[in-house]
DNA sequence: AAAACTTTTTAAATTTTTTAAAAAGAAGTA
DNA sequence: TACTTCTTTTTAAAAAATTTAAAAAGTTTT
C-alpha cells in the first residue's frame, strides 16, 4: 500500500531529487539535470502536480521572453530522518521534502565504542514518538557515523555491531522504516555537494575535521565510495616515521599529528611542562577550549592548531598529487575555525606539491557548520530513491504481513 | 567524404567499441555491453554487416539450447595509428579492427627533452610512408607520452611544446589525420582495462613501473583523469624527508627513492665504493643491467630493486587507504621482472595498512608487457570513436577545403 | 505597436523496448 | 534411434517512450 502510494515519486526520481536539492526549479533546468526534453518533464511535473507532490510556484523571471514556470516539491508530503553521530553522541532531526528542519534536533549522548545497537534502536523510537511527526510519513532514515562503513551492505565494521544481523537490517526490523547507512565524512561530503560550497563542482575533496580527518570524495561529481566503501580512508595514511601508535594499530598515522585528539594530547603535555597559555586556567582541556582560545589569540593554542593543520596540508599534497581535484572544502565541525587551518595548510601545500597542481586546486570553507552531517544524512535517503527505496518499503511491508 | 563513409561506424561507436574489445561477440553480449535491447542490437548489427564492418564468426558454445550467432569487426575496413613515447624513444605501429599489430613496430630515438615537434612530425611522416598502410583508411592516432597531459586541451605541458598551437592542432595540420593525445600511464592503464589482467575489474590502480613509477586510474569502470587531466601524479607524491632534490624541483618525492632512475644512481655509488656485484663487470650501469643482473641473482642488484620496490609499496599504502581499489596491477617496462617487486611490495603494505584494507585487494602482474603502451594508444582511439572522431575528422576535412 | 526573443504546448515522427511466437539446438528417456 | 522436454536465440509485431519540429503564447525592447 505505502509502496503504492508513493509509485509516482520513486518513478520518476531524478526529477525528485534535483527539486529536493535545488527547491525551485523550471521545466528548463529540470530537463537540463535529468537529460530528458522538455516536453516529457513537463508531462511528468503535471502528473506529479495531480498526485499532490509538486506545485507550481509562480514565475522564474527570463532574461527577455515569457516567464517560465516554477516548479517545487510540496513540503509536507513525506518526511526523512536524519541520524549524525560522532565518536560521543547522535544528533536526530526530521526534515521535510524542502530540506527544512520540521523537528527539534535532539543529541543524545554515549561513547560510541560502548553503544550498543540495542539502546540506540531505544533512542530512536524515543525520538520518533516525540517528534512531532507520524511514523508512516517518515520515508527512511539517514544514518551516517564514523568507522569503517560498507553502505551496500549495510554494516559498520567498527562501531555498532550486531550479531546475525546487519546493523542496517537490525534498525529497520525494530523500527519498520527504511535506512540508509554511510560513513559520517561522506555524508558531508554529499551535502557540501548539493547544499554547500562544493556545488556544481566537478571533482572535490572535503575534509570533515573533527576528532579526526575524515575524507570524503567527489569524483566526476559523484560521491567515491571505493571498491568496499572504505575508500578516503584520510586519517590514516603511512605520512610520518614518529613511531606514535594509533588506535588503528599501525605507526605514524596522519591522524597522530593532525587529528584534534593529538593536538588536545599535545596541549596537556604542554601544559604539564608550564607552558604558558590561558589553556593552563582550564579544569579539562579539550579540542573545543583549545579552539575557543585559538580565536581568543592564545599564542600556544594557535601554534598547536597551526601545526596540525600543517600535518593536514602534507596530507593534502598527496591528495592533490593523486586525485587532481577542483576543490578542496574544508567542512565538519573544526570549519567553524577554518581560517585558522587555512594558512598552515596553505604553507604545506607550497612546499610540498608540484605548483601545476596547485593553481588548479581551489580551497574553500564550508558554510554548513555543524548542520552538514544532518543535512548529508537526510540527503543520504533522497539519494536512494528509486528502486532501493521501494526495495527497502516492499520489503518491510511483506515482513509485516509476515507477522 | 570521409566522414560520410563512416558515418555508421560512429554512430553506433558503443557496439563498435565492444567488438573492438572483445573481438568476436554474441547479441546478447552486445546487448549487455551497450544497455540496448537485443532485437535493436540484432537490427543495428545487419546494417553494420551490410556495411560491410561487421561479420559473423560462426557460432558460440550454449549451456543447452540454440547457439548463438558470433559477430566480429572486419579487421582490415580501417586502421588506427598508435604512437607510445617514452623518455628516449618512440615506437609507432599501425592496428587494425580487430586489435592486431598490422605493420612492423619501428622505434625513433631521441631525448624527449630535446625533440621538436618538427622532427617528431618528420618521424611520423615518414612512419606512414613505409608503414604500408594508406593513410586515409587510418582513423586516428593515438599519441602516448609521459608529462602532464591534458587531454581535453590536446597539450602536453613538459614537453613537445609548441608555440602558437596545441600539440594536437599542430599535429593534424601536419598529418591531416585525428589525434588523441593521452599520458603513458593512462595509455597502459586503458590496455589493462581492455585487453589486460585489469578487465572486468571495477577499481584498478595500474603501475607503469618504467623510468619513472606511472599511475593509471580505473574508478568505477572508467579511467579518471582529475580537473585537468593531471591527476595520478604518483611519482611526485612527497613522501621521504630525505632532503633529496627532485627533478621536479621539489624535495623527497616518491620518483628520488623508488624509480629505476634513483635505482641506476644509487647502484653506481655502490660501485664506486668497491660493493661486491656482477654490476661492477658493466662499462655503463643502467635499468636494463641492473634488471637483467637481478634476475640472474646478483645479491646487490636484487637488494636494490627491493628497496625501491619497499619504496613504492609505502606509496601504495597510501593509495589504498585513499582508493580502497579491487586490485593493485603491476605494469610498463619494469613489470617484466614483476615477481621481484612483489614481495617488498607486499611488505611495506603489511606494515602500513590497515589490514581490514589490504584484505580487498589484490596484487596482479601485467601480462602485455612491453606491448601494453601501444595497445593503450590504439584503444585511445578507438575510445574516441563517435561525436569526437566525427568533429575532428570533419574540421580536417574542412580545412583541406579551405586551402 | 511592431519586432525580437523566450518559453510552453501540441502533434507528428522516430526510436526503443516489450511481448510473444517461432526456430534451432541439447539433453534426457523410452 | 526417435521422441519429448527444456533452453536459448532469433524474428516479427505491438506498445511505449522519447525526440523533433512547428505552432502558439507571452515578454521585453525599440
Amino acid at each position: 500500500m505505502t509502496a503504492n502510494r508513493i509509485e509516482h515519486l520513486l518513478n520518476h526520481s531524478n526529477l525528485i531529487k534535483c527539486l529536493y536539492y535545488n527547491e525551485v526549479l523550471t521545466s528548463a533546468d529540470i530537463s537540463n539535470y535529468t537529460g530528458k526534453s522538455i516536453p516529457h518533464t513537463i508531462k511528468v511535473l503535471n502528473e506529479l502536480i495531480k498526485e499532490g507532490y509538486v506545485a507550481e510556484k509562480g514565475f522564474a523571471n527570463s532574461s527577455g521572453g515569457r516567464k517560465p514556470l516554477n516548479y517545487s516539491l510540496i513540503a509536507d508530503t513525506h518526511y526523512l530522518l536524519s541520524v549524525a553521530m560522532n565518536q560521543f553522541s547522535a544528533q536526530m532531526v526530521v526534515v521535510d521534502m524542502n530540506n527544512n528542519f520540521v523537528s527539534n534536533v535532539v543529541r543524545y549522548e554515549f561513547d560510541i565504542h560502548l553503544l550498543q545497537a540495542e539502546t540506540f534502536v531505544a533512542h530512536l523510537k524515543n525520538f520518533l514518538e516525540n517528534c512531532g511527526i507520524p511514523k508512516t510519513n517518515i520515508l527512511g532514515i539517514g544514518l551516517t557515523m564514523p568507522g569503517f562503513v560498507d553502505t551496500e551492505a549495510g554494516v559498520n565494521y567498527t562501531f555498532l555491531k550486531v550479531s546475525g544481523h546487519t546493523l542496517v537490517e537490525y534498525i529497520q526490523q525494530n523500527i519498520s522504516i527504511p535506512v540508509f547507512l554511510d560513513n559520517d565524512s561522506t555524508a558531508i561530503a554529499l551535502a557540501e555537494q548539493k547544499f554547500g560550497v562544493a556545488a556544481h563542482i566537478k571533482n572535490v575533496m572535503v575534509l570533515n575535521l573533527g576528532w579526526g580527518i575524515g575524507l570524503g570524495m567527489i569524483l566526476n561529481d559523484k560521491i567515491f565510495r571505493g571498491n568496499n566503501g572504505l575508500a578516503g580512508e584520510f586519517s590514516h595514511i603511512p605520512l610520518f616515521k614518529n613511531g606514535k601508535l594509533c588506535n588503528c594499530g599501525k605507526h605514524g598515522c596522519l591522524e597522530t599529528e593532525a587529528s584534534l585528539i593529538a593536538v588536545t594530547a599535545t596541549a596537556k603535555e604542554g601544559i604539564r611542562q608550564g607552558q604558558i597559555t590561558s589553556l593552563a586556567n582550564y579544569k579539562e582541556v579539550d579540542a573545543d577550549v583549545i579552539i575557543t582560545e585559538a580565536i581568543k589569540g592564545d599564542v600556544f593554542s594557535v601554534k598547536l592548531i597551526s601545526e596540525a593543520a600543517y600535518h593536514v596540508g602534507e596530507g593534502l599534497a598527496i591528495l592533490i598529487h593523486l586525485m587532481n581535484p577542483a576543490a578542496i572544502v574544508l567542512s565538519g565541525k573544526g570549519s567553524v575555525v577554518g581560517k585558522l587551518w587555512l594558512a598552515p595548510i596553505q604553507q604545506a601545500i607550497n612546499e610540498h606539491c608540484i605548483p601545476m597542481l596547485t593553481n588548479y586546486t581551489e580551497f574553500i570553507i564550508s558554510n554548513l557548520n555543524t548542520k552538514a552531517q544532518l543535512i548529508g544524512g537526510a540527503a543520504l535517503v533522497v539519494e536512494n530513491f528509486g528502486k532501493k527505496l521501494e526495495d527497502k518499503l516492499a520489503a518491510i511491508e511483506e515482513s509485516a504481513y509476515a507477522n
